[in-house]
RNA sequence: GCCGAGGUGGCGGAAUUGGCAGACGCGACGGACUUAAAAUCCGUUGGGAGUAAUCCCAUAAGGGUUCGAGCCCCUUCCUCGGCACCA
């Protein structure tokens, strides 16, 4: 499908030009309002994919949309360099990491740029450039000041084929590695943490930013607040150090229903209290349950499985003694890692105790309950029974007089449970900024000081994944000498998760060339937070909860004054092809620049806008181009188009009002992301204007102002075509610095609309009628009309009028 | 299982949030132009009945509220996302 016009020629006259004159170069004005629009920046892969022009070139249009409004608009770009794929891809192509995240860098620069978008180059960010990394490390060293970055033996996610840790948060809800889909093992190793949980209650408070409910909820569920109480078994007679077995439970009211204890198979009672007749049955569990992946432990519907341990423990509050249990369905990541066994009253606990032939004890009475035995657990509410003082109290009641008889005992109390386990960000490799820290056999782990920054990464150091980080082997990075008592010490040899760097370049990017300081407080001030976010909703629980998270604690620093990044958040969907998601491994996967090559990025925008609504993706279908190829010719032929004789007053009139009209749908539309419709109105306008040339309906004046409007609402889409035709028109260079139209809401109005007469609700006849026309003498047409009389068995009982619409009579 | 979003022509999708269902576009069919094709332009395009004006049916299925339901309520079915032994 041939255009009018050469895309290849035009789009790159009009990028050369905007980059000579600097068109897009952002500074700080006080005499606009700013608006910081933000695109989640691409991973370094190496290619854009069609996925990636669907994220930009939407924002793009609104981010020019806003400029149009007025707004000081900042809408940067740049790389996310770190991290695995790089260094794996690397390692395969036998390529430097460095070397190849920059040729990506470069090639990936160049098709951005194809895109035509507003960036302001001069702020682009490269995570893997000292530049950029010696920040990261900053930063590091400033949670690392203010308490919140700790070094803990824990067990962590380890994947076997990334030969790294990895976050919770990287490890998917089947147990598997986010990246390579590898089941995830555990292993017990020091690593940085940081203290991500001690914002758990912040960061579940969306009041202030403005995000869709989904994203909210997966972040809610992440970090899985839970109100309950923590309780504590006695364990004396065993001699132990510890005399207590404490428990997280959600239902202390239930706690005289209690009749088995069950600890997590890790559990670190478990070797002490076990019996020395159970020891060979406990220590085979145990293993076996180590062998089993996370995957098959995982399974919810799976039957319930442990062993009695042989030992006992104390109820406090009644005095009696339950047997203690391993069985995997405790988790030692969550709560205490201990589980007061209510079967009566929990799905989990009723099916262990039935397999395992365990007393199953009443203590809430269901509805009309009359002492019988529970067929299954009852979770419902209900009033207290065999509990002691406290049977006849409502459960809920139950359980602040259970809690509060507790901390008066000192046996347990009231207390809460997160989900969320603190942010692991040690990685075992070697593409990643090293984490400043270093180890002093008398003093200790040591920070690097700032002056000192960065550590930089050694390039000449082995990069292959051996479970260690490469660095270990890396003598001269690994022996320094102590910051503080200048003896022998050794560095940190792991590096820092990629999601480190990304938590912090949107602040980067409002500072730029900041110097010897990670960001400028004025800059900051003035561009954060960003207004508008946009990004794929894959990273709900991953980079923007991390970039929550940082926000929050450098504000705690006294790095920033403000509490959220974001403030609002617009997902957009995936564009699939062949009726399936892009993979490579399918070969379906769409690159954009065959297609600017062939029909040029305008059409290629132009096309992605017009799928369908952005929040929900689709297909792209190659036909459905021609399109947009066919409206932008048409657009072309208008432009060149001769003024028209002078029409007729009422039909000027008609193109008037249809001119107003479209702005005012194009206005709305664009400023809420609906770009679809927003396009369909501007093909609408453009219909009507060539219909009203060739009827000669229209005046010359009304002409004018109409391809006008057009070019310019076109322009955010369409940046190089419409810059073109702005020129063949002879207005001011450069559209892009003219404001958006703005539209008079009574030209905009109808003049006359078509009211739907219906009897009983079906249409029976329309009448024209003018819009102003008022209640009485519109009822009084409709039911004049002699079509209408043929369908009135009855007088009226009832004539509904909805101004602008209809009359509904009622026979 | 729980939470969220959704189900509208051959296809992508519109529908001012309770008021003409199918805007806009793709595709298809017919016509004009052409030696021919492409491109372009004009017309038709949810189903059914009728020569026609027009009428009937139709927004996953069934029921309800309403003068009026794609939109609100109830039931059922399907699709897609997320969560899932979290005590």
């Amino acid at each position: 499908m041939p255009l009018k016009y050469d895309p290849a020629q035009i789009e790159s006259k009009w990028q050369d030009r905007w980059a000579a004159d600097a068109l897009y170069r952002v500074h700080e004005d006080p005499d606009k309002p700013k608006w910081y629009e933000l695109t989640m920046f691409p991973y370094t892969s190496g290619n854009l994919h069609i996925g990636h022009w669907y994220a930009m070139a939407p924002s793009d249009v609104h981010a020019r949309f806003r400029r149009m409004q007025g707004y000081n608009v900042l809408h940067p770009m740049g790389f996310d360099a770190f991290g695995l794929p790089a260094e794996n891809a690397a390692i395969k192509n036998g390529i430097h990491p460095h070397i190849w995240t920059m040729r990506n860098v470069e090639n990936m620069r160049r098709q951005l740029k194809r895109i035509g978008a507003v960036y302001d180059w001069d702020r682009e960010v490269v995570t893997s450039l000292p530049d950029y990394y010696k920040w990261t490390q900053w930063l590091f060293l400033q949670l690392f000041n203010a308490g919140l970055a700790y070094r803990n033996k824990a067990p962590a996610n380890w994947c076997p084929t990334c030969q790294t840790t990895l976050a919770n948060e990287q490890v998917l809800p089947d147990g598997t590695c986010e990246r390579c889909s590898t089941a995830v093992t555990r292993r017990d190793l020091e690593q940085w943490f940081f203290r991500i949980t001690k914002y758990a209650d912040e960061l579940l408070d969306f009041s202030s930013i403005d995000w869709p409910d989904r994203i909210n909820t997966m972040q809610s569920n992440w970090i899985g607040r839970s109100q309950g109480a923590e309780i504590s078994f006695g364990i004396e007679e065993y001699g132990l150090e510890t005399k207590e077995i404490r428990v997280f439970t959600t239902r202390p009211d239930t706690v005289f229903g209690v009749t088995f204890m069950v600890l997590a198979p890790e559990h670190p009672l478990v070797s002490q209290l076990t019996t020395p007749d159970k020891s060979d049955e406990v220590q085979s569990y145990i293993e076996e349950t180590r062998r089993r992946s996370e995957i098959e432990r995982l399974s919810a519907d799976k039957e319930k499985t442990g062993v009695f341990i042989g030992a006992y423990c104390t109820n406090r509050l009644n005095g009696e003694k339950v047997p203690i249990f391993i069985a995997d369905y405790a988790l030692l990541t969550y709560g205490t890692g201990a589980v007061m066994g209510v079967p009566a009253h929990d799905e989990r606990d009723f099916a262990y105790a039935r397999k395992y032939d365990l007393p199953i004890r009443t203590v809430i009475a269901p509805p009309g309950w009359g002492g019988e035995d529970l067929v299954e657990a009852y979770t419902g509410p209900g009033e207290m029974v065999n509990s002691g003082e406290f049977v006849g109290l409502g459960n809920e009641e139950g359980k602040l007089a259970v809690i509060k008889s507790m901390e008066e005992q000192g046996i347990g109390g009231g207390t809460i449970s997160y989900r969320i386990r603190d942010w692991l960000i040690s990685r075992q490799r070697y593409w990643g900024a090293p984490i400043p820290m270093v180890y002093c056999n008398s003093c200790g782990i040591v920070p690097v000081p700032e002056e000192d920054l960065p550590v930089l990464l050694p390039e000449d150091a082995e990069f292959r994944p051996t479970g260690e980080s490469p660095l270990t082997f890396h003598e001269a990075f690994v022996n320094t000498s102590c910051p503080k008592c200048e003896g022998p010490a050794r560095r940190e040899t792991d590096t820092m998760d990629t999601f480190m760097c990304s938590s912090w370049y949107f602040l980067k990017y409002a500072s730029p060339n900041s110097g010897d300081s990670a960001f400028r407080p004025e800059q900051l001030k003035h561009w954060l937070p960003v207004d508008q976010y946009t990004g794929g909703a894959e990273h709900a629980v991953m980079h923007l909860l991390y970039a929550r998270f940082f926000v929050k604690a450098l504000r705690d620093i006294g790095l920033l004054d403000f509490d959220e990044p974001f403030v609002r958040l617009y997902n957009q969907g995936i564009i699939i092809s062949d009726r399936q998601k892009m993979s490579k491994s399918r070969g379906n996967v769409i690159t954009p620049d065959e297609y600017v090559d062939t029909v040029g990025a305008d059409v290629v925008r132009g096309y992605l806008m017009f799928i369908g609504p952005w929040d929900q993706g689709g297909e792209w279908v190659d036909q459905g181009i021609n399109g947009i190829v066919r409206w932008y010719n048409r657009v072309w032929d208008l432009v060149e188009k001769s003024d028209p004789q002078l029409g007729k007053g009422k039909s000027s009139r008609q193109t008037a009002h249809m001119l107003h009209k479209t702005v005012k749908k194009v206005y709305q539309d664009l400023d809420r992301f609906h770009f679809n419709t927003a396009l369909a109105a501007l093909m609408e306008f453009t219909n009507h204007l060539g219909r009203a040339w060739d009827e000669g309906a229209v005046d010359s004046e009304t002409w004018n102002e109409s391809i006008k409007a057009l070019l310019l609402m076109l322009a955010p889409t369409a940046p190089h075509l419409a810059e073109e035709l702005w020129a063949a028109r002879g207005y001011d260079y450069s559209i892009h610095n003219w404001p958006f139209p703005t539209w008079d809401e009574t030209l905009a109005a109808e003049e006359e609309v078509t009211l739907v007469v219906q009897v009983n609700g079906k249409v029976r006849d329309r009448v024209t009628v003018s819009a102003a026309i008022t209640e009485d003498e519109a009822k009084e047409v409709a039911l004049s009309s002699e079509r209408i009389r043929a369908f009135m068995k009855n007088g009226p009982r009832k004539v509904v009028y909805v101004p602008g619409r209809l009359v509904n009579i009622v026979a």
